[in-house]
DNA sequence: AACGTGTGCTCAAACGCTTGAGCAGGTCGT
DNA sequence: ACGACCTGCTCAAGCGTTTGAGCACACGTT
């Protein structure tokens, strides 16, 4: 690792004039022969400016966290997809941080602003946290945006359609002439969960159809919880011709559980999810879905957060271009 | 983010009192009176040692870059939280970069090290560049650590124990009694792969049995190669009992093509994957597979990257605690 | 009284970079 | 012929840390 009096030395010129040709600085007043001789010597020397010294110079590193409950979910890998090009088009580097709990979350979040390490978070709530609590532990001094979860607060927020998410759901299922149809959602607390519950009253109410609260259940968004969902609506005596599940993972462990308790799909339940993934067209039976647009959401919540940055701009985006879409597959069928 | 001086001025003291104090150097020198003031300021004050100061001072980042093929794969989330556990243990933060083809890769090698961003990298390599390639890029210059893929050169590896994988699952599939065993791998420039393969052959071998070359698919270890493979297998006209898959996300591929194909599993036909997920468990049939120690691939390799570093060992593991096992599910049966 | 020896601090340089200020020499206008 | 101005550079400070060297004072010894 070259440094630029390295370059300096070896191009005979001083290191501030090295600087000023290799960030081609606007008032750079060199002549084009010592511009050449500089560069030259640059790429001989594979000279690479040193982050931390640039760093310590702006007080800014060009590095976002990104922080999120877990790796497993499925949708998260696209929505790291957004974050990360939209990083690179802008010349950012993401550093993921996985956050457990709260507490985890707390602690590096303070480490990472606090040592100056990252410029901002991301923070992807997941179950695991409220977003009152989130934004207590923030209290506005850290730029960060929170993804998928909304906050009027001192804090921005990035979040998806939910409703029209979950209405287009329902209205799958209506136009295959279902009437019995369940809601297996997230946590209560959630926020998104609350959105999505919403859309789907919303939607049922429009077609007519009753809410039956037999058939709703708010226990996660896991396969694990998907499964314990069908457990608990078998339990409570009660047979729906179909479902709208918050979250495609969930959607995975209740059609298990549903064969393992002699349901056919979508013969006897027809099963929508919300949200796309590859598990889901790998599924069996295939997983019909609502895709929402989480790469974008990716993308978004970059811009967001680097607004805030430089503007110091906090703003509550809903990320719905592109439309949420219904990608039919085989899980749903006529009653 | 306040700083040394900060805390000096407030302490009333020089800044290198409160270095010392605040990094608890062994040869303080420090009144109990003075450390007491410095400490309350600093607590006051919430101070933090910034990150790129330290850096430059130490020409050291504490963060070392993760480089993977893409973050959809299932088995890629076991491998981080083995990488990240490590690294936070070690007082180390981890750079997620996705790099899908070669020129990104070595283009981000390159900046991450020359900009001095981390102090070294962990590199899984996928199905989409070869070894050999990867180490004329690295060139031994950069301190990296080839995850999944050996490499008996310049630079380090860590593998896992992929022979007795693949043996693993052909022992359980003969106990089951079956004999015409397939085996769907991965791309045969894969090092992972050819390990499995020679694994699967000597299981064979072990037990008399003949490998036939019309049940063996080199495709991919993706969930479309796997359909691929099922569909290619059918095309030769054959009909194998029992197929070893060399990857989780392609078996549920096999499966699904298989099921298309009127086949039913394992009634017809058995499958065995290698690598546990969250996908295997929740898959139709819940999958039978061959665990592999994957959380420990992440931290042996954290900790491989760190000999490296710190004394420049090149070592070459196989990572085999705990051993590969298997995980009974519902995918294979007797014949 | 002079001297060594701790003790408890401070000074200042260095890590690699950027950038306002300054300086020498040439060119131009009057 | 003399100031004004441009051109092409260099100087030096500063970002926040760490750390070897140094300094003033107190204490115990001869």
């Amino acid at each position: 690792m070259s440094t630029l009096s390295d370059v300096a030395e070896l191009a005979g010129v001083s290191v501030s004039a090295v600087s000023r040709v290799l960030s081609n600085a606007p008032s750079s007043r060199v002549s084009g022969a010592t511009r050449q001789r500089i560069e030259d010597a640059a790429r001989e020397l594979d000279y690479h400016p040193n982050f931390a010294a640039r760093a310590l110079k702006f007080a800014r590193t060009n590095v976002i966290a990104m922080i999120v409950p877990d790796l497993t979910n499925a949708i998260f890998s696209e929505l790291m997809r957004g974050v990360e090009d939209a990083a690179a088009e802008l010349g950012y580097m993401v550093l993921l941080a996985r956050a457990e709990s709260m507490r985890p979350i707390a602690a590096s979040v303070a480490r990472l602003v606090g040592e100056g390490r990252v410029d901002g978070v991301l923070i992807q709530v997941g179950d695991n946290i409220s977003t009152d609590e989130l934004a207590a532990i923030l209290e506005g001094r850290v730029p960060a945006v929170i993804i998928n979860s909304r906050r009027d607060d001192h804090v921005g927020s990035v979040i998806l359609p939910d409703e029209a998410g979950a209405r287009l759901a329902v209205e799958h299922l209506v136009g295959l002439g279902h009437r019995r149809i369940g809601f297996v959602n997230g946590l209560p607390t959630t926020d998104s969960a609350q959105r999505r519950e919403v859309g789907f009253a919303a939607a049922m109410a429009a077609f007519g159809l009753p809410v039956d609260q037999r058939l709703v259940t708010r226990l996660g968004y896991d396969p694990r919880q998907g499964r314990a969902a069908m457990a608990e609506i078998d339990r409570r005596g009660q047979r729906p011709t179909a479902v709208v599940v918050a979250n495609v993972n969930a959607a995975l462990g209740l059609m298990l559980e549903a064969r393992a308790r002699g349901r056919e799909v979508p013969a006897d339940l027809s099963v929508v999810a919300i949200h796309d993934a590859w598990t889901a067209e790998n599924a069996w039976p295939p997983l019909t879905t609502v895709r929402m647009p989480l790469y974008e959401l990716g993308r978004r919540s970059m811009a967001s957060i680097l607004e805030r940055i430089d503007a110091g701009t906090i703003e509550d985006v809903v990320v719905s271009d592109p439309q949420p879409a219904l990608v039919v597959r085989k899980s749903t069928g006529p009653i």
